[in-house]
RNA sequence: GGGUAGAUACCGAAGUGGCCAAACGGGGCAGACUGUAAAUCUGCUGGCUCACGCCUUCGAAGGUUCGAAUCCUUCUCUGCCCA
């Protein structure tokens, strides 16, 4: 028999909190459970990596795993988190990002029929077409206001601004979900963010009184880093899984350069690897936790793009930062120039900008005043510094900003 | 519907006729120190320009003025109070 999968979340940091005082218990025979996802972008990013582990560890514990996108959800917007109410998308965005985060998640998570196959659900399905009087008349006479008004989702809006009466509605809607899919696939459990915690008891609660359904949630801690910024932000902004939104090389440095007391927690969340060996890996809080820190750049990067895509990053990354200071790798972010461009000489700051290691020709002055500008090896002040023929090394040309961001212009 | 307070750059928040591209804090970036870490210290943080300087920005549109984020008018949005 497989390890409990309550157990198992439990040991890897997943459990923030459950509705359910015996959840181990419920656990122990195979159950169907849902994670909802937002599909208000055409992938995801790594904040919904818990999520998507959360299905993983499910599956491989020999439950079913529904994933459940928020085709109707999204035409709403969640308020939970938020300050603001979200833009509008249209009903074809909303599919197409659908499909594409399906697809993104079965990277990790194997859809089929089997037993423990995952399943795509879309809420649209049942969501869209109700008629507003039977909805009302069906649900509503189970949903106390004043109840409502005490979710946090509600509350913090209600103090931030206000909340507008389509997204007060969203908790309805994905109370009603998780009461149908208990209909339509016999689902007992909701699993989510800390911040769907509201959304989840109340979709209990609608279960019990309307089909005397005895369901069940648990709730994924936010995932914060040490330093109490916010997860899953880089300069660039969202780390995303697409490798078209972030390049794998940038995925690749984003797992690496994550600080030393966030590694062993991210390890437990984001890999698949034993925690004994875990724990082995992070017990030196010196250079050595710099090992762990590959392991999960390494482990992440292969899960998300694949082995070959992942040998590549490390590989390039030991290269380019390691003594060989090769920086010729296919994943080092590189574009090419024009050999005549360089014999008339190509100005650094637009090289800068060209190689989006600056914003403007204003930041990338900026940057070069600041010291934070190299070619190859060698610190550049002269704002007006050309770059030519005389700065090909091996056929390319490295520009640096700061230690950690290159970009290799292969002339041509 | 009536009253009232507000809308400032990524966020929070000053500024209430010229000294405002706009204080301060946070965030971000860079430098030093390191281990591609954290903490700390330092610098930078609208665009264009080699530069004098020019341009765009303080909810929107008009207006007053030599000159407006600041004054006036209208409009939009939001909070709060009353009905």
């Amino acid at each position: 028999m497989t390890e409990n999968l309550f157990d198992l979340l439990s040991s890897r940091g997943f459990v923030a909190q459950s509705t359910d005082a015996e959840m181990r218990k419920r656990l122990e025979s195979p159950v169907t459970a849902y994670i909802g996802f937002d599909p208000t972008a055409d992938s995801l990013h790594v904040g919904s990596l818990v999520p998507i582990m959360g299905l993983m560890w499910m599956q491989r514990c020999g439950h079913k795993p529904l994933v459940l996108v928020g085709g109707a959800t999204g035409l709403v917007g969640d308020p939970s988190g938020k300050t603001a109410m979200r833009q509008m998308l249209t009903r074809e965005d909303i599919d197409r990002n659908a499909q594409a985060i399906a697809k993104q998640i079965g990277r990790v998570v194997r859809f089929d029929d089997s037993a423990t196959g995952a399943k795509l659900v879309n809420n649209a399905d049942w969501l869209a077409n109700l008629n507003w009087i039977e909805m009302l008349r069906a649900v509503g006479p189970h949903f106390s206001v004043n109840r409502m008004l005490t979710m946090d989702s509600v509350k913090g809006r209600m103090e931030n601004g206000g909340i507008t009466f389509l997204e007060f509605n969203y908790m309805v809607m994905q109370a009603y979900d998780f009461a149908h899919l208990f209909r339509a696939e016999q689902c007992t459990v909701q699993m989510g963010g800390q911040d769907q915690w509201g959304n989840i008891v109340m979709g209990i609660e609608l279960g019990r009184r309307t089909a005397d359904a005895d369901l069940a949630g648990l709730t994924f801690p936010l995932v914060t880093k040490s330093d109490g910024g916010k997860f899953g932000k880089s300069e660039k902004g969202n780390i995303w899984l697409s490798p078209e939104r972030t390049p794998v090389y940038e995925f690749f440095q984003f797992w690496r350069n994550v600080s030393d007391v966030d590694v062993a927690k991210f390890l437990g969340f984001f890999t698949t690897l034993p925690m004994d060996e875990v724990k082995k890996l992070t017990e030196h809080q010196d250079q050595r936790i710099n090992d762990a820190k590959i392991v999960l750049a390494y482990e992440v990067t292969k899960l998300i793009h694949g082995q070959a895509a992942a040998d590549q990053a490390l590989a390039d990354a030991k290269n380019a930062f390691g003594a060989a200071h090769d920086v010729t790798g296919d994943s080092i972010p590189h574009a090419d120039i024009a050999m005549s461009e360089l014999e008339v000489g190509a100005g650094l700051l637009a090289l800068l900008v060209r190689a989006n290691l600056a914003t403007s020709n204003g930041d990338a002055k900026r940057l070069i005043q600041g010291g934070g500008v190299s070619i190859h090896d060698t610190r550049i002040d002269d704002l007006q510094r050309k770059v030519t023929a005389a700065d090909i090394k091996d056929g390319h040309v490295l520009l640096k900003a700061g230690k950690k961001k290159l970009f290799r212009y292969d002339v041509r």
